[in-house]
DNA sequence: CTGTATTATTAAAGCGCTTCGATAATTCCT
DNA sequence: AGGAATTATCGAAGCGCTTTAATAATACAG
């Protein structure tokens, strides 16, 4: 009664390459062969030595299959701390989505989180230095001096949700102009005139694409271009710095009546000093956020947001990366992840949602 | 000029444990000694070796020494999927926890979730086919045959928020029983004496104790125990069940005055039930969750629960994990994390927080 | 001083696999 | 038919480390 989910009752020593070998009356080489379909292996071999594996319930050891292939089945990812241990879900969520999809090619992640602070090196994650992945992932911004490490490293290396002016790797991001656009627009098409942005972290290459796709929309439609409704001096996007912006945007005279948010985090900040300031929203204040966190769906009223599908995010660089690691060709690939528009009532009374359509940057 | 952080630039081979005994004038055996804290070594010759292995950069690869002393260095960290891939925070929270306190005992945590649905093994992690773990921690309900498996192979095995009836395993658990007690004493101590229980997948312990201490505190104060207050069908404990449940609720005619939920997500959607009911929160009805998620705070109006320290027990269990791995006894041990009431709005208007205070269970 | 413990170092075996080069068996050409 | 090319199998080396048992050096007894 063969069964490989079960393994011997007071549980023997697990079967090792040599015991199938063996039991099959072949050598090593042909049974490694066999498990890693490559070589020359006739078809009658083939079988008789899957049927010895399933018989004794035979998995290769990944840590003796590392040590002799240089390879560890593991991919390093890299989150800078601030992102992470934050209660904001948004890189937990792609975390989850290259999770997912690592499973899927048999290898596994191995997490760390460095200081985003300096710009120097910092820590060097552990399985950079015991050699322990095949690959990197880096999730935010992270300091140029680690990538460079990396990259010299010789690992394949894929980012998500950031980019390296001059250098050139593969990435995934956002559409954040297209974002912008459509959540300007929509305060636009509202009837709104004087639409605020505020933001913090404005040299995260996302943040600044959006606020240069608010300006640009503005322009397109024929608006205002007024700096009082720019707030962009918050140093991080969490919920307080949306409101301390909030503060900041109502002092500075450009009198809004719509706001656009670098993110869900800012706008709910936001909302809660608007409604501390007695402002209705929607009615004195709109506002529009970015990411589609969870709790954009659970503040009062509902926030209208800007889409962003994290996992598909996740999984997309983890995909990016699996065919890094196995191809060995250095091609890059930018991929643009789509978004869209979430309408929710911190705009308007009642609403569909819009659905746009993804693209990709392709080899260049 | 030394300098560990750096590899040379275009990167030439790895130092081996080879090389510093080369450049230490040394055998290979000294060196992982040396490495290892093991053995004699006379003081000089430690010296001798940590600076050539400065000198070099030298760090050892970790699938080496995985192969040869048949540890990992990783530990499975295993969840039910419903539970994870929900977009509830709850058991990622956890995980965050044990993360950084694996990383502080340079561990890494391999992450899998499984099907929590049938009673059968189900596929089993890879992580433990291919021996990569040198421990398994496992977070919520998951099959006990599963569990039986990771116990033959005689893998240390930690669980959270979760216990087998008549299995001997270290556990981290939520004081559950305070927690409701804390819940339903605040709501009785309001003047409510109708208060209701909802919950989902009641063969969770954690819930079926919450369920169990909800009926013991009513009874301690004196307050009917009327089946009608109790909706425990959910199959579930996700926002939609809360609010099925709560119509469940409002038909069986118990007429609550205030609801006490098993969780916070329920608590949510027993939330959203009642407002489209026309029901005042918390004039009307009062709600009490329990976990306090990210979304409790965000919710009209913010949400009373009981606060869990999530980190807190991924922490704990994790420490459990490595003294577990590194002692090789098998001592049991039951560790409680504690919680606290912290009152919001859905009970009444101005409240300050109530810290509580914690204790372990000890071996036994 | 000689014998026994203790401390220090090392050679060698081996962990379980991959992979290279060699050899053997087949098939394909012309 | 004879040799080249292709297919199939295997032996052996080796990946980078740990660990054991043996040996060497030193300290400690009596």
């Amino acid at each position: 009664m063969p069964n490989s989910m079960r393994p011997a009752k007071p549980l023997e020593r697990r079967p090792t390459i040599k015991d199938v070998a063996r039991q099959a009356g072949l050598s090593l080489s042909t049974v490694s062969l066999v498990m890693n379909q490559s070589g020359y292996v006739s078809d009658e071999t083939r079988i008789r030595v899957l049927d010895v594996v399933k018989e004794l319930g035979y998995h290769p050891s990944r840590v003796a299959r590392g040590l002799a292939s240089k390879t560890s089945g593991n991919i390093g990812f890299i989150l800078s701390d601030d992102h992470f241990s934050s209660a904001e879900p948004f890189y937990t969520r792609i975390f989850l989505g290259s999770e997912f999809e690592a499973r899927n090619h048999n290898f596994y992640i191995l997490l760390t989180t460095v200081s985003g602070k300096n710009g120097s090196v910092g820590t060097i994650p552990r399985f950079l230095l015991e050699g322990n992945v095949d690959g990197v992932l880096i999730a935010g911004k992270i300091s140029v001096k680690l990538v460079e490490y990396i990259e010299r490293l010789g690992l394949p290396l894929v980012l998500i949700d950031y980019e390296l002016p001059g250098k050139r790797f593969s990435s995934v991001l956002i559409d954040n102009r297209k974002g912008a656009h459509l959540a300007v627009q929509h305060l636009a098409h509202l009837g709104h005139n004087r639409i605020a942005f505020i933001a913090g972290d404005i040299r995260h290459p996302s943040i600044a694409e959006r606020l240069k796709a608010y300006q640009e929309t503005l322009q397109e439609l024929g608006l205002p271009l007024d700096e009082r409704l720019v707030v962009t001096s918050e140093p991080d996007t969490r919920i307080e710095n949306g409101n301390a912006a909030a503060i900041t945007l109502f002092t500075q005279g450009g009198d809004p009546t719509a706001v656009f948010a670098a993110n869900d985090a800012m706008a709910i900040g936001c909302m809660q000093y608007a409604k501390k300031r007695g402002l209705r929203i929607p009615e004195d204040l709109a506002i529009v956020g970015f990411d589609d966190i969870e709790s954009a769906t659970h503040v009062e009223p509902p926030l209208t947001t800007v889409r962003v599908f994290k996992e598909e995010m996740g999984t997309l660089a983890m995909q990016r990366m699996v065919s890094a690691v196995k191809s060995k060709t250095k091609t890059i690939v930018n991929t643009y992840v789509p978004v869209e528009l979430i309408v929710r009532s911190s705009t308007q009374k009642h609403q569909p949602t819009i659905p746009q359509s993804s693209y990709e940057g392709g080899v260049r």
